[in-house]
DNA sequence: ACCTGAACACCGTTCAAGT
DNA sequence: ACCTGAACACCGTTCAAGT
């Protein structure tokens, strides 16, 4: 058994570590009580190491908002694209599996579409990009779609999509930040919204 | 000219000037950036005064949270209440009114409508007494006017209401945390959000 | 490409002592 | 009901020096 190349100490792919690690520290306590000491010590590492990879903590916070993106990309996309359900049924799926993931990940999703590094976003990934992770252009399309087969009017389906949207990131917010009473009655909410919306969009 | 009675040192409700500056600064430049220390330093105290007042750095803006829901009370009860103006028109411009003072006050709506103090809001202020400061009961109350009139279903009046400010919520926060492209059709955009929601909810 | 260790400026908070 | 001043633990970040 030949060992590795021993690489001095024992890290090899660091980077990627700590995007990881900040990730699921970040799910599960949040962003603001995480700290920079907490995560090399974590890793077994020194805490200068960090800055062999990031400018400094905000930049490891937007590439775990990076890698938050692409988590959501591959979970979104596919139900979009299933042509096997009808567009009303697409519809009704992608919103509950958006609010699914705003309830098991709220530090995650508040990270992902909240107000941190507003500035940066705008500077490193073009608005297309982002919105192409978020799935936005995936919800155009599935627009797109219900306008051809009549279901909904023709109006331009980037401000239905906006529309769509704000509905459900508004009710995913209100509900994770404590601000909805009845929060038991939330599958009525859903359902009733999904009803306003797609009657509302004829 | 009688002068006051010599307060010891130059300060007699030093209470209500923190609450004051503290929204204000917190209004500026947002909440993450504001340090006891400036705040104390601005109002010509000693950095230790504030816990004469207030137990914590929290429990300071628990209070200035309780301010931002007064002065939002202020503002929006009376478009509600105003009986000159027909539902649809209210409802219209109680949308507005609310989206304005998210884009003119973005730090102090993210204050007010965000994650912070999920904990202590549910503890202090009943969920009753906040969605009253917030205005939705009067959301509801406008909701159950149109229910009378026939313009909208007759639905619990809650969960329409709950729908409706999640939908607007959603727009305002998207809106100021940068996440929507072409904030510049902003105006369009909200208009159709209007239409969707009366045609919807009849 | 990492490590150790010391240091810096900046926090919120506490305390002892005054007036 | 305030003040001064020192102190504490905790940050992110930098630097000098190693391997």
């Amino acid at each position: 058994m030949k060992e590795k190349k021993t690489s001095p100490y024992h890290h090899g792919n660091l980077k990627e570590e700590l995007l990881q690690t900040a990730l699921e520290m970040i799910d599960k306590e949040g962003l603001d009580t995480i700290t920079l000491r907490e995560l090399t010590q974590r890793l077994g590492t020194s805490r200068t190491a960090v800055y062999r990879h990031f400018a400094s903590k905000e930049a490891l916070i937007l590439g775990v908002i990076e890698k938050g993106y692409e988590h959501l990309n591959l979970l979104f996309t596919p139900i979009f694209q299933d042509r096997t359900h009808s567009v009303a049924v697409r519809f009704e799926a992608m919103g509950r599996a958006y609010l699914d993931f705003a309830i098991e990940h709220p530090n995650l999703y508040r990270l992902l579409f909240g107000e941190n590094f507003r500035q940066e976003r705008e500077e490193i990934c073009d608005y297309k990009d982002e919105n192409q992770a978020t799935g936005l252009y995936a919800l155009i399309g599935l627009l797109t779609e219900a306008q051809e087969e009549g279901i909904i009017a023709q109006v331009n389906p980037m401000v239905q999509a906006a529309m769509v949207w704000a509905s459900i990131h508004g009710l995913a917010s209100l509900l994770i930040d404590g601000h909805l009473i009845m929060s038991d009655n939330m599958e009525a909410i859903y359902e009733y919204s999904i009803g306003v919306l797609l009657k509302g969009l004829q």
